[in-house]
DNA sequence: TATTGTTATACTCTATAACTATA
DNA sequence: TATAGTTATAGAGTATAACAATA
C-alpha cells in the first residue's frame, strides 16, 4: 500500500453530492419565493454596493449589453433605480438604487433566508454548525 | 434567563449563508458545463429510473404538456429517447432512454461531478466530511 | 475612429388555448 | 364526454447586428 497525494477523482462522490444539495435548494429556493425575478434582483444586489454604469452591470452580471439596458429600463419603470448621465463621460450613464429599490433588495432577501430558515427548523446545533462550515467552505473555494 | 424552542429566526444568519453557497455553487456549475441544456438534462434524469408518459414527464418537471412536449421532440430528434404508443391506452406515449440517451445522461453528470471536485481538490478530509454530511442533511429536509 | 448605450430583430424556453385521437 | 398529446400563438429573457451620441 502507497500514500499518494488527494486526485480530484477521489472526490466525485462527495462532489456529486454537495453539487446535488446545492442545485437542489438552489431551485427550492427560487420556486417558493416569488419576489422579483432573479435577473431583476441581481442587479439591485450589485448596486447595493454603490451605482455603476450599465456597461459595469452587464460586465459583472455576464450578460451583454443590450440585455442590461433592457432590464435597467425596466427596473427604472418600476422605480427601483435611477439613471443619471455621468457628468465626466456624457456617453456613460450612472445606475443607482433608489430608496424603493433598496427595500425591494432587502425584502427579496428576506424571503428567501425565511424560506430556508424554515427548511432548517427541525435541525440539531450539531447539524446546524456542519451546515454553516460546509457553506462557508464552499463560498471560500468558489469566491477566490 | 430562560431555556426556549429554536425559531426559524434565529437560523436566518445560517439559513443565510448556506442559501448563497448554494445558489453560487449551482450557478458556477451551469455556467462552466456547456453540456445539454438543463431541461433537457433533467428529463434524462427521470427517464433513467424507467420509461415514463409525457405527462408524467410533465408532472415531475412542473412544467406544462406543451412544453415536455416540446423537449421530448427534440430529444428524440437528437437520438436520445424512443417514444412508442402505449398497448395498453392508445392515446398515451410511453418515453424511453436511448442507449445514446444513457451515455449523455452519465457524460452530462461527469463533467458536472468533475468541475465540482476540482473546486474542492484543496480541501482537508475534515472539510470534506463537514461538506457530506452537510449535503446530505440538506437533501434530507428539501426531499421528504 | 473608438466607445457607450439603445433600438431592431431573432432564438429559446415557457405558458394558455385550440385541435386530434383515443377512451 | 373526458383525457393524452400536439400544434398554434404569445410572453419573457437572451443574443447579435445596426444605430445614435459622445470622446
Amino acid at each position: 500500500m502507497t500514500v499518494r497525494a488527494p486526485e480530484a477523482t477521489d472526490l466525485i462522490p462527495i462532489a456529486r453530492e454537495v453539487r446535488l444539495a446545492a442545485q437542489s435548494l438552489a431551485r427550492h429556493v427560487k420556486d417558493h419565493t416569488p419576489s422579483l425575478a432573479p435577473h431583476l434582483f441581481t442587479v439591485l444586489a450589485w448596486l447595493e454596493e454603490g451605482p455603476a454604469t450599465a456597461g459595469d452591470l452587464a460586465g459583472r452580471e455576464r450578460v451583454s449589453a443590450p440585455s442590461m439596458s433592457k432590464s435597467v429600463s425596466e427596473l427604472e419603470e418600476r422605480g427601483l433605480v435611477s439613471r443619471a448621465v455621468d457628468p465626466m463621460d456624457a456617453r456613460q450613464k450612472i445606475v443607482s438604487l433608489t430608496a424603493s429599490g433598496r427595500r425591494a433588495l432587502l425584502q427579496g432577501r428576506k424571503d428567501r433566508d425565511r424560506y430556508t430558515a424554515a427548511l432548517l427548523v427541525n435541525c440539531t446545533p450539531e447539524e446546524l454548525a456542519d451546515l454553516l462550515r460546509g457553506a462557508q467552505l464552499i463560498r471560500k473555494v468558489i469566491e477566490p
